[in-house]
DNA sequence: CGTAAAATTGCAACATTATAACCTAAGGCT
DNA sequence: AGCCTTAGGTTATAATGTTGCAATTTTACG
């Protein structure tokens, strides 16, 4: 895992560092970062919080941005073929990812109270991705893991 | 992991031992496993493949029971909170728990070409939770891992 | 037993999330 | 320029899930 999210941090310099890992992959694998598309991305960076599609549309609309469900979609779909936003299927929410680069592997923790995700290394789960394959000869293509429960402060304040 | 659903296996006994062991956990709790929800299990149970909510709708409508939304989600956050069944939130689907008895961690492989799907040993989710909580302070109460790709026969049959 | 409280179900409306279909506009390339 | 590919606009609709309240059944208990 590259930091924890759960202490303060400069966060300015997250999503810009984030940003800029977005634009270099893009150059390198010959995809359009558009208007769009960046800036559903710093949206979804906007804090550590899973962020759900139908959150971004008014915000886009604000800016002007054209705002129709399918927008923000295709904006989403491009950012997770790149690995730049993973999706939280329990949460139907969408979150930038910290270390992007094509569809990969992904794990989370998230606190029930305040809704903050951090990403936690795979490789655990990688390892049961391994035993399926050589036990039921299944091939794995895609693989999450979704942890639930309490951060540091939020079992503070309860 | 208990078995391996690719493999030919007695479906019957399968299921069958799936209502035993509803029956006995629902005794041992106090539940109430009513005629819907004893339904809804056994239409859970009916193949390996994760079932939708809506999926179910028409089949209770074909047999008198009242079929509307909530009746099925009802039926099935009871089976959910009892941990007789898994809820696959990548695929929106409900399936049957091999061990059941309370909420506890999940694992599944599920074939995106036929959609059966596996129930995995989650032990080494479990080593991430604990991970988690010792790197980051947090506190897991619940855990999925959701794996995809092909099973032995699709992989063949591509 | 008989009654009150709790759990379950019926029902109607509605909220949220996601996609289909079809067309127009913009960028990349020879 | 002309052609092709990709991206975006627009409308409608599909799929999934929830809220609120009334009616009924079951349970608990005096």
């Amino acid at each position: 895992m590259t930091q924890n999210i759960y202490k303060s941090h400069d966060h300015h310099a997250c999503v810009h560092s984030a940003l800029q890992r977005a634009q270099a992959l893009c150059s390198a694998k010959g995809a359009r970062l558009t208007p769009i598309r960046q800036r559903v991305l710093e949206l979804v960076w906007a804090n550590h919080k899973p962020v759900g599609a139908y959150d971004l549309l008014p915000k886009l609309a604000e800016e002007g941005f054209n705002s129709a469900p399918p927008t923000v979609y295709r904006a989403l779909d491009f950012l997770l073929e790149l690995g730049l936003v993973h999706r939280i299927s329990s949460l139907n929410a969408f979150i930038g990812c910290t270390h992007p680069g094509d569809v990969h592997p992904s794990c989370f923790f998230v606190c029930r109270a305040c809704g903050k995700a951090q990403e936690l290394d795979p490789a655990q789960v990688q390892q049961i991705a391994e035993q399926a394959e050589a036990l039921l000869g299944v091939k794995v293509e895609q693989q999450i893991t979704e942890l639930t429960g309490l951060c540091p402060a939020c079992q503070a304040a309860a």
